[in-house]
DNA sequence: CTGAAAGCGCTTACAG
DNA sequence: CTGAAAGCGCTTACAG
């Protein structure tokens, strides 16, 4: 036991009474050792409380076995869940994450790149944060490959895995109007955003095949007070609506709570359904009705992902989608059976 | 631009045609370098793209600047607000978050101490995880600091950072007295943690102290189900409680829906009383009574503690504890005025 | 103020 | 299978 606590390899081949590379061997898969070697360095590994520092490692090998993870907001679930199982993928693989918190600023980004490539880290997963040209020329002179993770960025070269936004709005759509609702709302997720824009798209679709208009749309911006009120301007109108589609789940239930707040009951007098299925989503105060981002496939599709543009440079950037199922639940009227 | 993206200072020297000293320096605060070679250090870096390798750095220094953050669950929306914060905070002194998702296994942490000291982390912070005598001696042996963040750990000799749990549950005691309750439970967080048991010490000498001892004690685990299993068990019982102080907001949720599924109102029939205030106990569908820990004054505790310490070494172990104040909001009854 | 040199703790050809 | 040696990209005494 030395006094700093800094064990090396040197101290370790000192007393197994071989040389430094040996060490470094056992501790290298693949390597080749003389048994009788191994166990002797494994045994002085052992009572010294050796491990290969990783960051010395990482100079040589060139792989830093870290990924940068960038995350916006961590009050919506969907994102701290998501969080802890992309943590949990990349654990599994022999990953390490270094966690970076961006505001929505658009600069930060950049800023965070310069973090980011000092770190060296191998591979950049985005969830929810812009990605601005100068950050993506900077990854691809460096080298790293990126993910963004639910969010697309469509001309940027850059992969991402979403689910299917637009389809999943269009679900939506054909549920509600098979509920009977004819003046069906949108408030949307931020319209700056894929996920946002393209849930939007879809229900627009929707709703066309019947011959119908969104009978209104307002901008939510993924925003708890902007989405609450939406909703108290959607229902104030002389002309009420009857359904409202909300962006996310996350709005969704401000969306409910000032519903209740207005006297409103949910769903007898309006419909609400939201998207993502955060587990609060079923708990019982919202009972939401919502379309489901399948999070452990998204998880290991980003993963996926990355790891492979990461083991081959050469490989090109993918948009990942991945369908979204519609959760029925209580917070909207159902579709009369066999009509 | 080089082909691999891989600048180094010895190109930059190059350029600058300067030594790579040189250019180390300008990137050293507090070396001395003349202005001259410092601008033309600092054009050649720009047009090159330079940033000094972390790794690198920290390698000689000693110092990686990076602090490992071990948190178990994500779930409870305390956590995740407090990883939002505990990233920002860190991330202004110049520090960076590697993340470890801990499992509740009691081994786990044991087993991400290898990776944590691999990686040469310059302290750690693990939030509700337990701290096991092995990893505490060797967190001493390696000289790395580490505080508990929400969570103690009496004769550890750990740094702790918590709320008064006992004295918020004295709080909760007095304001259910207050309200005319007299038949009191709890449902506590889980008696393994030290939160859980602090919390349901302080209602019990509270409630002591008016002669009367709580009408029921049963562990939610701090967890949902079984929260939502305790409450239900509390009210099919022939001496159903009129007030329940839950041990933290992520149960107390649990508990009203429960409450609510049964038919019973909040706070008509049940006080519910919680613990945290996560901004979900805010929203209207829960509209919670609970007792606030002030994040942000526990984040700066817990990153000042960690910081004084990895700056003096031999700066000894504190246990901070913060005020937490009740909360009054819907959930539980108010004590009549003037009473 | 500046450059040459040593060295942080490793991995990896290179000989043997 | 093994050791000596070079080298990853930096910081930091040490002379000048």
């Amino acid at each position: 036991m030395s006094i700093a606590g800094r064990i090396t390899a040197q101290d370790v081949a000192k007393l197994a009474g071989v040389s430094q590379s040996a060490v470094s061997r056992v501790f290298t898969p693949g390597a080749s050792v003389a048994p009788k070697t191994a166990a002797k360095v494994r045994a002085a590994a052992k009572t010294l409380g050796y491990r290969p520092n990783s960051l010395a490692r990482a100079m040589i090998t060139g792989k830093s076995r870290i990924i940068g993870l960038v995350v916006a907001y961590l009050d919506n679930q969907f994102y701290p869940v998501a969080i802890e199982k992309l943590s949990h993928a990349l654990q599994a693989k022999g990953y390490h994450v270094l966690l970076f918190m961006a505001s929505n600023d658009p600069g930060e980004m950049d800023r965070l790149m310069d973090d980011l490539l000092a770190y060296q880290v191998d591979g950049i997963i985005t969830a929810s944060v812009a990605i601005s040209n100068d950050v993506t020329r900077r990854c691809a002179d460096a080298g790293i490959p990126l993910v963004m993770f639910n969010r697309g960025q469509p001309g940027s070269g850059l992969s991402s895995v979403t689910s299917a936004n637009a389809l999943g709005g269009r679900k939506v759509a054909e549920f509600l109007l098979a509920g009977g609702h004819q003046r069906i709302a949108h408030i949307s997720g931020w319209q700056g955003a894929s996920t946002g824009r393209d849930r939007a798209r879809g229900l627009i679709e929707g709703l066309a095949e019947a011959g119908l208009a969104p009978h209104a749309m307002i901008d939510g911006m993924f925003n708890r007070d902007k989405a609450a009120a939406a909703a108290r301007e959607l229902m104030d109108s002389p002309d009420p609506t009857d359904a409202i589609f909300v962006g996310n789940d996350h709005m969704a239930f401000a969306v409910i709570d000032s519903l209740r707040a207005m006297g409103l009951r949910v769903p007898q007098d309006v419909s609400v359904v939201g998207y993502d299925d955060v587990p609060m989503a079923a708990w019982g105060a919202y009972d939401l009705t919502t379309v489901r981002q399948p999070l452990v496939r998204m998880v290991d599709a980003t993963v996926e992902t990355l790891l492979a543009q990461i083991d081959d440079p050469a490989r090109g950037a993918q948009a990942v989608e991945i369908d979204a199922p519609l959760i029925l639940r209580g917070s909207a009227r159902l579709p009369e059976e066999g009509t």
